[in-house]
DNA sequence: AACACGAACTTCGATATCGAAAGACTATCA
DNA sequence: TGATAGTCTTTCGATATCGAAGTTCGTGTT
């Protein structure tokens, strides 16, 4: 029987712990807060990993997105937005990234003739070259940052983030 | 019955073609690339939510992070090292983030007498009243980053990024 | 007690990223 | 045809992050 509890004044002390329960138990704590940490863990080592699988080939795993994009496409040119859509950034940061790898001679870019606002991207023979010696040489396997998982967790980790970035695109709207 | 394929040069376009399919098996193309790309998505949509969530507050999701966890932990100080580990950045970008907070007023730093290498943090009361107003007024609720998800599937994808986690750790050492 | 080793934090220089806005071009619609 | 809205790319300035080196301090060993 607390008659006179709701009417006293707390302490600020009180209302700080009062405030930090509210976002505990809203923020779930126990699942919400884990995936969030566990995602920016796993991207923060997945970087980690690319510097270090790409360390003696001079590339950056945004480099490497953009040489194994152009790869797979094959003859197929594909635009500085498509590239910066598969790789997940700004269209300014990939015309800096392209700037680089262009420079060093391992793409060039020249304009579409259909469309003029567009410009085509193609790897050049030195590019070609860089990524068969990633593939054979350093070896490089993606799948190596999946052990423990087996096929099946691999599918349903796909199928679960999916879900949480339809989720974020839903508000984004 | 090839006899003489063996022998014969393949084109540059052959080899190149051949070394896309190296890659392509190797790194299961099915789900290794699923995951990769999933992962670097959420991070990059959740720091967009993040963005949005806290432009009025004038917050960044690191500061955040700073934020709430020191709120987590009431009293108790936590050091720049606890943070940056938390927040999952070096600890030269703690100090800097800290240094930005400090001047705002948002918490104070103090040696901690009885371990002079280390550095105590705690919120000042304008810090608490920021968590507070970021809880209470603009209802920051992580949870809605993972509708979609029923709890069952939380503690799954929470389960299986820490697998991932574990094994990138393996890699390291 | 002296010395070496390691930890915690910071400073510094380099760099990648972003958003906003400009510039060039296309497409649509009156 | 002409105007307007929208697309694609780039430039620009601001900023957060990193790694390496430096400083101060604690700890363990000889």
């Amino acid at each position: 029987m607390r008659f006179m509890a709701a009417k006293r004044r707390q302490t600020a002390q009180q209302e700080h712990a009062s405030d930090v329960a509210t976002y505990v138990a809203a923020g779930g704590e126990e699942s919400v807060q884990r995936v969030i940490t566990a995602v920016y863990a796993v991207t923060k080592k997945l970087d980690q990993w690319y510097v270090r699988q790409f360390a003696d080939l001079d590339l950056t795993q945004g480099e490497w997105a953009v040489l194994a994009a152009l790869a797979r496409a094959g003859d197929t040119c594909l635009t500085p937005s498509q590239l910066a859509d598969l790789s997940n950034v700004a269209p300014s940061s990939m015309t800096h990234r392209l700037d680089k790898m262009a420079g060093r001679g391992l793409l060039q870019r020249r304009p579409d003739t259909t469309n003029r606002t567009r410009t085509l991207v193609s790897l050049t023979t030195e590019g070609w070259a860089l990524f068969s010696a990633a593939v054979r040489e350093s070896n490089v396997v993606e799948s190596d940052t999946l052990r423990g998982l087996s096929s099946s967790e691999r599918h349903e980790l796909a199928r679960l983030l999916e879900i949480v970035i339809d989720g974020l695109d839903d508000v984004d709207a």
